[in-house]
DNA sequence: CCGTTTAAACTCGTGCGACGAGCATAAAGG
DNA sequence: CCTTTATGCTCGTCGCACGAGTTTAAACGG
C-alpha cells in the first residue's frame, strides 16, 4: 500500500529522541565547561533523565566527563566536554591578504591550524591553497569532521561568491573547497558570521536583537536575531553598505548611486581629502588614522567619515531597534578617532525618542576572530540536529 | 531538598505533552480547511496518531470535525475546523480614523464584530471606547477570550505606545483595553503586524524573507523573517522611514535629519509642489494622485516621489535580500501611479548582480485588513504555545 | 443491486524517552 | 567517625507515538 510520498521521516516523533540530548549540547555550547549537575538544573531535568542522556551522549562519542573543582559539600559532579573522538566541524576565514584553516569541536572553540598569506590573488590558487589545507586536516581527523563552512570576504548568495571588491573577485565556485561531496559546505559572508560569533559568545551576548556593522573594504555586517544572523532570501543580506545614505551624486562600483560605502571607508577620507581613490582602502582607512594625529586637513576628513558612518549607525538603529550595535573591522578605530563627531551625528540622527537611551555602540569582543568564530558556529549548528546526530549515529554504530 | 530554583517546569519533557498537537494546530492554522488525511500525511504521522491526536483535541474543544467533501473511493476524511466551544483572540485595529474590533478563532480569521470612527482623537476617548467594545466581546465569549492584541499606527515600545505621528499622540498607555488583567494583551505596530499577516497569509505567504513597506503618514513596515516580524529589541523595528534616504536638509519632526519619511509621502508631494505641509498627509496624497492625472506639475512631484521610494526600496532590498517586497497603504497606490519613475529608480538603486533578478515588488494582498490579520495571528502565536494550551487544559478540565 | 476496490479511521500491543522515589556515593563539617 | 549535603544511579511507571491488523464508508463495475 505504501505511503503516498514514500516513506517519509515520521517527522514529530523520531525527533524525540534526541530532544533532551540536543538540549544538553546545546547547552555544552552555550556555557563551555558547564557542570552535569547545572545543566540538569537549568534544562530542569531529573537526574535520573541525566544519568542516561549523558550516558547515551558518551557512548555516541558526544561528550565525556571529568571530575569538576570541587565546591563545597557534597559528591562532586563532573564538567561536560567534547569528546575526544567526537565530531568536529572545519572553519576557514578567507580574508584579503590571508586565509586560516581552523577546526572546532562542538564546544565551538575553534584551534586553527593551518594558515598562510595569498600567494596571489588569482581565485584558482587561493583556494587550491585552502583546499588542499582543508582535505590534510579532514585526512587527519576522518569521520570525525562533519561539516565545513567558510566565512570569505564576498557577496555570497545561494551558497555562492557573487563578487568581492576586497579580493577582487568577481562569481568564483568554492564548492572545490569539500573535502568529500557527502561533507556539507557552508558558505558565508564575513561580515555576517562575525556578527552571528559576536551576538553568540562576543560584546552581544545574550541581546536577542544585535546589530554588527563591520568596515573594511566599505561597510558589512548584519542584524542578528536571537544568534541567527537574518541572512535574507539568498543569502546576500547584511549589505549595509549598499543603503543609499551617502552622497547620492557618486555611482558606486556596486552599481548603484549613493552607497553608504563610499562615504565611510578609506575611498571616503581620500575623496575628502583631495587625493585618488585608494588602492587598498582598507589600509590607506588604517594609514589617515596614524597621520591624523598631526595633520589638520586629515583629521578633518576622517571626522567627516566618522560622521557619516554615525548618521548611518543611527538611521539603522531607527529602523531595526538593536539592542546593542557591535563595531568591526575599521568601524571600532574609526570611531575612536573621532570619537566626537561620530557621537554628534549618531545621536543627531536618532529619533527623539530613542535618545533617552540609546543602545550601547561597542567595539566587538572577538576583533578578528569574528568571522572564523561564526564559520565554527555555524557549521555546528548544522551538525547538532536531529538529521546531524542520525547521521553521527548511524556512522558510529557500524 | 527543594529545587534550587524552587521547582522550575520540566522544560524537556512536559511539553512533549504538546507535540502532535501542536503540529496538527499549526497545520490548521496554515492551511484552513485541511482534512484530517492530509494533516496527518503531510505531517507523517500515522493514522493511530492522527485518531489520538484530534481525539484528544476535540475532547479539549480544540477542534471539531466535519465530514469533507466526497473526493473518489475510499472512506471519507474530515475537515478540520475550530471547536464552537474553542478558543479565541480579540483583534484590534486602530487606524487614523477610526478602529475595528474581531475576535478569531484558531483559524486565524478575525471576525469583525464592532468597528467606530474615532468621535474625537482625544486618547482616553479612543480607548475608553475601544475598551468598551473589548470588554463587550469578553463578556460575550467569556473564558474563550484567551488573548488581546492590538495593531496601532504608532510607534510601539515594550508593550506601549511611544509617539504616533498619525494620530497626534505621545505616550499612551493602552494597559486599559484589556478586559481582564490575567489575559495577555500584546501591542503592536500596525504596519508591523500588516507585514506579519501579508507573510502568512498574503502576498509573500510561503516566502522566508519578505520586506513589507507601507507609506501612510511616512513610511513603516518590517522584515518578516518565517512568518515573524523583526521587532527589535525594545519593539520599536520597522521604522524605515528614518533611515536618513531623503534630503539631508531637512528635518523630520521625529528629530533627525534626512529621514525617508520626509520624501515620499504627502508632505513631500506637496514640498515639490511649493505648497505648504498638509495637515493630513495621507489623504493629501491620495488626493494628489487624482490631480496627477491632468496636472502635469502634479505628476512631476508624483513622480519624484515615487522616485524617493524606489531607491530606498531598492536600498533595503541590497541590505536585507528579501525573497518580496509587499507595499502597503499609499505605497502601491504610488507606485502605480508613476510606475516608470519607480521602477528606474528601483533598478538603479539595485547592485548590479541584483538586477537579474531582482525580488518581486507587489502590492499587498490583504489591503486594509492585514493589521488585524495580523495581530489575530500574534494572539495566537501565543495561545497556540505549551504553556497557552496547558493553561487551556487546566481552565478545560475544571 | 451487490460484491469489489480503495482510502481512511479505529484498536491495541510495543517501544522509548523522561519522570521520580528510593538508594548509593563522594565529598565537607564537626 | 558520624552527619550533612549534593549528586549520581536504579528501576518501576507514564505518556506519546508507532505500526500492524481490523473495521468502516464511500465509489466502481458487472
Amino acid at each position: 500500500m505504501a505511503t503516498p510520498t514514500g516513506r517519509a521521516r515520521s517527522v514529530r516523533a523520531r525527533d524525540a529522541r534526541w530532544r533532551g540530548a540536543l538540549a544538553v549540547l546545546d547547552e555544552m555550547r552555550r556555557r563551555p565547561g558547564v557542570t552535569r549537575a547545572d545543566v540538569a538544573r537549568r534544562l530542569a531535568l531529573s537526574t535520573g533523565s541525566a544519568t542516561e542522556i549523558t550516558a547515551r551522549l558518551r557512548e555516541l562519542a558526544l561528550l565525556s566527563e571529568t571530575p569538576a573543582a570541587a565546591s563545597g559539600r557534597g559528591r562532586p559532579t563532573t564538567v561536560l566536554n567534547p569528546h575526544p573522538d567526537g565530531p568536529l566541524v572545519i572553519a576557514v576565514d578567507l580574508r584579503q591578504e590571508d586565509w586560516r584553516c581552523a577546526a572546532a569541536e562542538i564546544d565551538g572553540r575553534p584551534g586553527v591550524l593551518e594558515e598562510a598569506r595569498h600567494g596571489s590573488r588569482d581565485p584558482d590558487q587561493v583556494i587550491g591553497a585552502i583546499a588542499g589545507a582543508v582535505r590534510r586536516v579532514h585526512d587527519r581527523f576522518g569521520g570525525r569532521v562533519r561539516a565545513v563552512a567558510v566565512a570569505v570576504a564576498a557577496t555570497v548568495r545561494h551558497g555562492a561568491v557573487v563578487q568581492s571588491a576586497t579580493l577582487g573577485w568577481d562569481a568564483v565556485d568554492l564548492t572545490g573547497l569539500a573535502p568529500d561531496p557527502g561533507l556539507p559546505l557552508i558558505v558565508g559572508n564575513d561580515a555576517t558570521l562575525a556578527g552571528a560569533a559576536e551576538a553568540r559568545y562576543g560584546a552581544a551576548a545574550g541581546i536577542g536583537t544585535a546589530l554588527h556593522v563591520t568596515i573594511e573594504v566599505g561597510v558589512g555586517g548584519t542584524l542578528v536575531v536571537d544568534g541567527l544572523p537574518i541572512e535574507g532570501a539568498t543569502g546576500a543580506g547584511g549589505e549595509f553598505g549598499h543603503l543609499p545614505l551617502g552622497d547620492p551624486a557618486l555611482r558606486c562600483p556596486c552599481g548603484a548611486l549613493g552607497c553608504w560605502d563610499l562615504a565611510v571607508d578609506g575611498r571616503a577620507i581620500a575623496r575628502h581629502l583631495g587625493e585618488p581613490p585608494p588602492r587598498d582602502p582598507r589600509s590607506y582607512a588604517q594609514a589617515a588614522l596614524a597621520r591624523a594625529q598631526g595633520d589638520a586637513a586629515v583629521r578633518t576628513a576622517v571626522g567627516r567619515a566618522a560622521s557619516g558612518f554615525g548618521r548611518g549607525v543611527a538611521g539603522l538603529i531607527n529602523a531595526f531597534d538593536p539592542g546593542i550595535v557591535t563595531l568591526g573591522g575599521f568601524a571600532g578605530p574609526l570611531r575612536g578617532a573621532a570619537a566626537e563627531e561620530f557621537a554628534a551625528a549618531l545621536t543627531d540622527g536618532l529619533m527623539r525618542f530613542r535618545r533617552a537611551e540609546p543602545p550601547p555602540v561597542v567595539a566587538a569582543a572577538l576583533g578578528g576572530d569574528g568571522a572564523l568564530h561564526g564559520a565554527a558556529a555555524i557549521a555546528l549548528d548544522r551538525v547538532l540536529t536531529e538529521e546531524g546526530l542520525n547521521a553521527w549515529a548511524a556512522d558510529h554504530a557500524a
